[in-house]
DNA sequence: TCAAGTATGTACCTTTTGGTAAGTACCCTT
DNA sequence: AAGGGTACTTACCAAAAGGTACATACTTGA
């Protein structure tokens, strides 16, 4: 079991283009919200607190081009566009999972390195 | 099934930890090569091509200091030290395992809208 | 008409991150 | 004594990421 990956090939490039999609400061928290359906502009803002126009913005422009988010422009006449996960972003989301839970296991750990850290320099 | 994770929490806080720790340019190279076992200073950066010594070092400071990584300084008469993942750095990094999946199944797709990016600017 | 709300765009600046290049200190081989 | 290897450290600089603030264009309600 412990043998299996101590040769395993399937770690670099697909890490690569997988953080390459979610690195930016607020994608995950734009993944997390989509992940509860899909959402409207201004709502989305609201949810992701702290967020500037030109961030929240520029990450969903990013995350549509990678295929992740879907736009949908309702051609309303008071303006009405959402945001939604595309079939190819739940299955990011799905595949993230392992990794939020290993981060709320160890929560602690690594608060506590980063306080570490913070007081050593 | 589909509708358990509509309302989960365990996503933002645990997803933010893991990324700070995991994130810098050269960590998941590192920790690819550490995850082959216990590896001397020299001779990781001599697998992980194209890092400088400054980053190197860096990025192996903050792993150890985040608990993932650890350095054993041999303290012998020609200088010998080496870096292995903790426990924790292994858990680490079987959590990322399905992030690799995800990445090398979908590889093309994600290279094919890095490409749409780079010309669409 | 004025304020507020919708969803963006853009200019400019700061912070963070990473890169280059050099230096240190110690040792071994030629 | 010169050159190469070990494992770092430091100063300085460039690029990328992010932040602030204001602008746009259109609409609705007061």
């Amino acid at each position: 079991m412990a043998k299996e990956n101590s040769e395993n090939p399937r770690f670099i490039c697909g890490l690569h283009a997988t953080l390459h999609v979610i690195s930016g400061k607020w994608k995950p928290l734009i993944l997390f919200f989509l992940n509860k359906g899909p959402t409207r502009y201004g709502e989305l803002k609201r949810s992701v607190r702290g967020v500037s126009d030109k961030m929240l913005i520029q990450q969903l422009k990013e995350l549509e081009s990678d295929g992740i988010v879907q736009r949908t422009d309702y051609g309303e006449i008071p303006l009405r566009v959402d945001y939604s996960l595309t079939p190819f972003g739940a299955s990011l989301v799905r595949a993230m999972e392992p990794l939020c839970g290993w981060g709320e296991e160890h929560e602690e750990d690594i608060a506590a390195a980063m306080g570490r850290r913070k007081t050593s320099r």
